[in-house]
DNA sequence: CTTGACCGGGG
DNA sequence: GTGTACGGTCAAG
């Protein structure tokens, strides 16, 4: 039988000693395959002593037995000898085949044992990758697949692989069944779960209301049920939420095992299972994909991002332009305890997984384009960081060109890495505290992928014996060769390249179409791993660390930026502001001249690197450091359209109340609007209505989330003690609580006087004044020469008359 | 200045 | 799972 269809999941079982890879794969009409691999074998490098040669080696090899520790035998089912590629050099190794991967890390520590082998290579990359990798089946390419079918419960079709041919025709997007859900989960029970997706909207609840997107379920036992029958029934390839992996379906685990249920949700029914790496466990679905988008946004979108947190609201807000309307999770408890406002309560339900799905649609493709260049599933793909997405790429990429993959460092290595002491980053230019006027805005396009292709910068280009062309830095004893293009440089150009290609096809396309959609998450997938180099040449972490290859980047960055400012100021420009890839230019002519100095630049830069413009705004303000002096990358900016682009300022974290960011906010704008005295007179009417006393108690509320239970806390800080004593009122505050609390009046240190909110019935004015509003409002009107105390009223600062 | 504890998202 | 992986901030030392 022969099927063309996408692969959305892998992994492998063992059957009787034998390895089976299964693939997931999905038919262009939707149907389901579960494809069979039993001809793929896991295996490793062993690399011979500097006298050795390979082809006695794998004649040693044979000849000899291995077991586990257990007495068991470690079978060898293949040798092979392989011409590899290490660095720059051809070397010539011995590829050992298993029975079963875990017998990989077993054998390769055995062979290691043996004196004629220098050391092993690639033992520890997950078969299911590998696979992906050596056969570059790629992950949602359509793939032909050809083999003997057998029947599997579960699937439309199933098969044993005999051939896989990879199709040409990939341009097409997939079409994938998307799901979002979300729970409502009240002392520790599931009391309601939305469902959201194209023309489905539903919310499963345990009580009665009356909305026609509600279905009304008896108890909790029912909801799982239901849920567990909406997943199979709408056939879901992509079940997707927000921080599902470390709530929803932590949740669902306890409630469902409470039900004495099984959370069977993979395509063939088999059960939910935690993949635990490092800090994070994801919630996989065999032969579906949950992707989680939390994870997903803090690893990778969150550095393009403007908020500082990463709630679903807020970057909700952010990348849809949603409004911000939470409801607080004590007023969500407080309707349902009441059973009243249940209606609005199952639609803010409904409006969580409704937000989820709209992000999924700009993020999902994403993370999908981010599968097919990295070789990692979805799954993966969606909850890795930076550096892991990078490596995969790299050793997808180092496979194609017969490159050996370097190790990944050892824990001391790892250490020894981390205290070699960080080198210098960025050139930043230190600004004049105060207000600028007409700012011309202008940025290096990737400045450090260009600066690495520039130079020819990567780590086997480094300081390579036999070199004609060297480029030698003053600053360091090292240099890197210029002969041929090296690995980093070649597939940043490659990517970079693409990128340009895809860039122009998106503009020839209709805006919003399946088209476009799929060619701008493909050139996004592209600009997101061709900034990674960079980074991950300096992460301690990594399989190709090279530290000099990073601090030449950076080098070169700074040399590069600071020419520019040079060139600015020669054409009269003056500077106001610089940070590692921009120059803020001032002025009136700047505006008209500003193609000129383009081209002036450009002309002087070598080939790929470009600077660009970034906009224009109409003012600038920049905050001063403690001497006086101005402050670096603390600065707000204004366009024509009253837009603000706050840098730096901490006014949108929790931990600080909302009078205090709203203050320090208006502050802000009226700056910018030049209307410093307005400013001044928001802060003291601010001051005034705190000491008034009649702010209402919600505008106080700093919140900071437990991680334990509060005796277990070592230090004192105001949450924790707040939660003690709510504790002592008969509150029971697990951790995982975030505990919004106001500090009250009366004596004794602040945390003494910490109250969760629902339990103070004061607050501190002075608190509020000295340690929350003035701080965060002085860090902008110190700059005009006002103090905390003329703020309060008590210098002489006058003009407003009424505040004094 | 360095070191160690804490925190994120979710309800 | 061919495992055991973050990065930034802040108070204390």
């Amino acid at each position: 039988m022969e099927l063309q269809a996408r692969i959305i999941d892998v992994d492998y079982v063992v059957e009787d000693n034998e390895v089976v890879l299964r693939l997931f794969a999905k038919t262009e009409q939707g149907e389901n395959l579960l494809v069979h691999e039993k001809n793929f074998l896991p295996y490793f490098y062993a690399v011979p002593e500097e006298e050795e040669d390979a082809e006695t080696l794998e004649e040693k090899i044979n000849e000899k037995e291995f077991h586990r520790d257990d007495g068991e035998p470690l079978e060898i089912v293949e040798t092979d000898l392989k011409e590899k590629i290490d660095g720059t050099e051809e070397i010539e190794v011995v590829k050992i085949s298993t029975k079963v991967p875990p017998d990989v890390p077993k054998l390769k520590s055995k062979i290691y044992d043996m004196p004629e082998v220098s050391h092993c290579r690639e033992y520890d990359i997950p078969f299911y990758k590998r696979f992906l990798i050596d056969k570059q089946a790629l992950p949602t390419e359509k793939i032909r697949f050809e083999g003997e079918n057998f029947e599997a419960e579960g699937f439309d079709y199933a098969l044993e692989l005999e051939d896989l041919e990879i199709l040409e025709n990939n341009e097409e997007k997939p079409d994938f069944e998307k799901l979002a859900f979300d729970l409502e989960v009240i002392d520790d029970e599931i009391i309601m779960c939305s469902f959201y997706s194209e023309n489905f909207e539903k919310v499963l609840s345990t009580v009665e209301i009356d909305e026609d997107f509600v279905e009304t379920v008896e108890d909790e036992k029912r909801l799982l049920e239901r849920f567990l029958e909406i997943v199979e029934e709408r056939n879901v390839d992509v079940l997707t939420g927000y921080n599902t992996d470390e709530f929803d379906f932590d949740v669902l685990r306890d409630r469902v095992q409470h039900h004495g249920m099984e959370l069977s949700l993979g395509r063939n029914g088999e059960r939910m299972k935690f993949n635990r790496r490092g800090r994070f466990a994801g919630a996989r679905l065999k032969g579906r994909m949950h992707l989680d988008l939390y994870p997903f946004i803090s690893h990778v979108v969150s550095p393009g991002l403007e908020s500082e947190t990463l709630d679903l609201d807020s970057v909700a807000e952010e990348m849809l332009g949603r409004n911000k309307d939470d409801v607080s999770f004590e007023q969500m408890e407080e309707w349902w305890r009441e059973k009243e406002n249940l209606e609005e309560f199952a639609r803010y339900a409904l409006k969580d997984s409704e937000l989820a799905y709209e992000l999924s649609d700009e993020l999902v493709p994403q993370i999908i384009e981010l599968s097919r260049i990295t070789g990692l599933t979805p799954f993966d793909a969606c909850r890795l960081t930076y550096g892991q997405l990078t490596e995969n790429f790299l050793l997808k990429e180092a496979f194609r060109e017969n490159i050996l993959a370097p190790n990944r460092p050892t824990r001391n290595e790892r250490r020894r890495r981390g205290n070699q002491g960080a080198y210098e980053g960025g050139f930043v230019y230190t600004p004049e505290s105060g207000l600028h006027e007409d700012i011309c805005v202008f940025d290096f396009r990737s400045l450090y992928p260009t600066v690495m292709v520039a130079h020819n910068i990567s780590p086997e280009t480094l300081n390579l014996e036999s070199c004609d062309d060297k480029f030698e830095l003053e600053e360091f004893d090292f240099y890197f060769c210029q002969d041929e293009q090296g690995f980093f440089p070649e597939l940043i150009e490659g990517l970079v390249e693409s990128r340009y290609r895809l860039k122009d096809e998106m503009y020839e396309v209709e805006e919003g179409s399946r088209e476009y959609e799929r060619i701008y998450s493909r050139q996004q997938a592209q600009k997101i791993l061709a900034n990674s180099f960079y980074g991950y040449l300096g992460y301690d972490g990594a399989r190709w660390y090279s530290k000099e290859s990073a601090q030449a980047t950076t080098y070169m960055g700074r040399k590069y930026i600071e020419d520019t400012i040079e060139t600015a100021e020669e054409m009269g420009f003056e500077i106001t502001y610089g940070d590692t890839d921009s120059v803020f230019l001032k002025g009136d002519e700047i505006k008209e001249r500003k193609d000129d100095f383009l081209d002036k630049v450009n002309s002087e830069l070598p080939e790929f690197m470009e600077l660009e413009f970034e906009g224009y705004f109409t003012r600038g303000f920049f905050t001063s450091t403690e001497s006086g002096q101005g402050a670096k990358k603390k600065y707000a900016l204004i366009d024509e359209d009253g837009e603000m682009k706050i840098t730096g300022f901490e006014q949108v974290r929790r931990d600080w109340s909302s009078i205090a960011k709203d203050t320090q906010k208006q502050v802000l704008r009226k700056v910018l609007e030049n209307k410093v005295d307005e400013a001044v007179e928001i802060v003291k009417y601010t001051i005034e209505r705190l000491q008034s006393g009649d702010l209402p108690l919600d505008d106080l509320k700093i919140y900071t989330t437990l991680t334990k239970p509060p005796e277990e806390y070592g230090s004192t800080s105001p949450h924790v003690e707040a939660a003690k004593k709510a504790m002592d009122r008969g509150d029971d505050v697990s951790p995982e609580t975030t505990i919004d609390y106001v500090i009250t009046r009366g004596g004794g240190s602040i945390s003494s006087r910490a109250e969760m909110t629902k339990y103070a019935g004061s607050y501190d004015a002075d608190y509020y004044i000295d340690n929350q509003v003035l701080p965060a409002c002085i860090r902008v009107l110190k700059v005009f020469g006002y103090t905390g105390d003329q703020l309060k009223g008590k210098g002489k600062q006058s003009g407003l008359g009424r505040f004094q």
